[in-house]
RNA sequence: GCCCUCGUAGCUCAGAGGAUAGAGCAGGAGCCUUCUAAUCUCUUGGUCGCAGGUUCGAUUCCUGCCGGGGGCACCA
């Protein structure tokens, strides 16, 4: 009996006594629906299995005191098969318990069902999503900032997917305006032996990618310097994204779709751009106006504390109008609902993409998300010796390892502060979370080779026989994913699936401990000894699969 | 000044209006001739920052205050 198999059986009691109800002339108020039957786990075992609050919940519809219609429920709940029994607790609880055989099919449902256990269709058939996170400039390393929106985005498109949500990792390369002027300068300067220029890019890597330009191009300072500067402007940049993108590979993080803020910016033989064009789509939906020579959008409509240029007076766009080129593209390329990643540090920009999303004919409440990342630092890391006073994403990976850094910044809230402990990251026991989940999943793999070795095997499946409290306690747990993941994608918190691995994690070595997979000495392999390893393999299964949405990975040996 | 965010055990943190507020670590006490003791068992530890409000019920929602972090531009 699955979790869902459940909940329809309480709806169908509080249907029936819904009905009885009408039947003796009572006025129902509600006719509840199915999606209102919550089903949790209870947080003491001793409640048992699961426990639903419909009671509590339909008692005043249904003009009856909770515990009263608890009681109702109770009674024909309790000849569901399946259910061996249920309990009214408290203000109106109702506590289920499962039998054995009831709870222990689900081992089976899990094996079977391998890598698509946890998926579900929470979020199918809605707007096609566009996840925007990182998007760092394309003018030096990505620091540790960047690697916790890259863990946390990556994970929570995974999520995302895993719910049935049709989504596209996006990057957008700010690639032109004053950082990218102040790059090329910066380049050029160290290319010629010079100082770093007044507000350019420190750090020596300015000097190894103007050592690279000039290897690529010799002949680069004796051109004109403008023509030099945007000559090492265009090779350095070149280099520095496929650096980015590099880094990002190697930690996982795929992107499916990267803009160039450029290409916003194109004149095309018309004579007008992206930008231009943008703007005059605002002013169609009204919340455009002009004051003197600059022209302004009515950010003040949507709660911003003041209004926005968009064309400066002297006809340059501000970063807003790309900005505002770049949602409007976004919703062309059919993503109806847009999600950004931001840093703390962008908050600020809330409110204007807000207008934007307003001003664009969307809903700002519907159609965009804007989720804001607390910062995070690392005690006593290095700051990068080629970046200056940043923590370079390269140096963490090398230094900490990509499964537990993605693993331990995914498993916070994003708008929680974080400080990372390297010593409890490389640490090999239980105060370090990521190896506690990777060596239950190596746990489960080294009993189901030992098995292999003494003839245990899934030939037979006895779920009747999976009796032990551990093994109540831990199918429970497993039987909780696919909620999981769908609460974690529709509440944007791939943290949950991390704290439910570490749940299960902890219930599989409480089982591993007093439940044995392997016959002791001379006993003879049994249902019991292959029923369990049905139940071994499907907490593997599971742990693997919720790893795999927090992009780490599931060794088979530790 | 205004905006965002956080405040829960000694530490790091979970907690979608429900039961006696949880986990890991740290502290104390235990269990190894048999699948990984890297695990497991028991145990100490709380004014959920403070004060109001909404509710049958508030750590959770609302308001104010206190404290930490971040941010305010015809900047990028």
């Amino acid at each position: 009996m699955t979790p869902a198999d459940l909940t329809r059986a309480i709806f169908v009691s509080v249907s029936e006594i819904a009905e009885q109800r009408r039947a003796a002339g009572v006025q129902i108020s509600t006719t509840p629906s199915l999606d209102e039957i919550v089903l949790e786990r209870p947080r003491m075992r001793e409640h048992g299995d699961w426990a639903t609050n419909a009671a509590m919940r339909f008692g005043k519809a249904f003009g009856m005191p909770p515990r009263d219609l608890a009681a109702a429920i109770a009674e024909s709940l309790g000849s569901v098969p399946g259910v061996s029994a249920v309990d009214v607790a408290g203000p109106g609880f109702l506590n289920v318990r499962l039998d054995a055989a009831a709870a222990g099919a689900l081992a089976k449902t899990i094996v079977e069902a391998g890598a698509a256990y946890g998926r579900t269709s929470a979020l199918a058939g809605g707007q096609r999503i566009n996840l925007e996170f990182v998007s760092a400039n394309p003018t030096g390393p990505l620091h540790i900032g960047h690697t916790r929106w890259a863990a946390l985005g990556d994970a929570l498109a995974r999520v995302l997917r895993a719910a049935g949500a049709d989504v596209a990792n996006e990057y957008y390369i700010n690639d032109a305006g004053e950082q990218m002027h102040r790059f090329a300068e910066s380049v050029y300067a160290a290319a010629a032996g010079e100082p770093t220029p007044e507000g350019g890019y420190p750090g020596s890597y300015i000097a190894d990618l103007a050592a690279r330009v000039l290897e690529r191009e010799p002949g680069l300072l004796a051109l004109p310097r403008p023509e030099g500067t945007t000559l090492a402007r265009e090779i350095a940049y070149e280099i520095q994204l496929a650096e980015i993108r590099d880094s990002l590979e190697r930690f996982r993080v795929h992107f499916d779709v990267w803009t160039s803020e450029r290409r916003l910016h194109a004149v095309d033989a018309d004579g007008t751009s992206e930008i231009d064009r943008s703007i005059a789509r605002l002013r169609v939906q009204g919340h455009v106006f002009d004051d003197g020579d600059a022209v302004w959008v009515r950010t003040t409509d949507f709660g911003d504390d003041k209004d926005r240029v968009i064309r400066k007076s002297d006809g340059q766009f501000t970063y807003f109008a790309a900005d505002a080129a770049y949602y409007l593209d976004k919703g062309d390329r059919g993503f109806g609902h847009k999600i950004y990643l931001l840093g703390a540090d962008h908050h600020g920009y809330v409110h204007r993409l807000k207008a934007l999303a307003g001003a664009a004919g969307d809903d700002p409440a519907r159609d965009l998300e804007v989720l804001i990342g607390q910062l995070v630092d690392v005690d006593g890391a290095r700051l990068s010796k080629r970046a200056g006073n940043i923590i370079e994403m390269n140096d963490l990976m090398e230094w900490l390892g990509v499964d537990a850094l993605r693993y331990t910044l995914a498993r916070y809230p994003a708008d929680s502060p974080l400080s990372l402990n390297p010593a409890q990251l490389r640490s090999r026991t239980n105060d370090n979370p990521v190896f506690t989940v990777q060596y239950a999943h190596a746990r489960t793999c080294a009993v189901a080779r030992n098995a292999a070795d003494a003839g245990v095997d899934r030939s037979t499946f006895a779920p009747e026989l999976l009796g032990h409290e551990t093994e109540a306690a831990l199918l429970g747990a497993l039987s909780d994913l696919p909620r999981v993941v769908a609460h974690a994608a529709e509440l944007r918190e791939p943290h949950r699936v991390a704290r439910y691995l570490e749940e299960v994690a902890s219930l599989y070595h409480k089982w591993y401990d007093s439940c044995r997979v392997m016959p002791f000495g001379d006993e003879v392999v049994g249902d019991l000894h292959r029923t369990r390893l049905w139940l071994n393999d499907a907490a593997g299964q599971t742990i693997r699969n919720g790893l795999e949405l927090l992009g780490v990975s599931a060794p088979e040996r530790m």
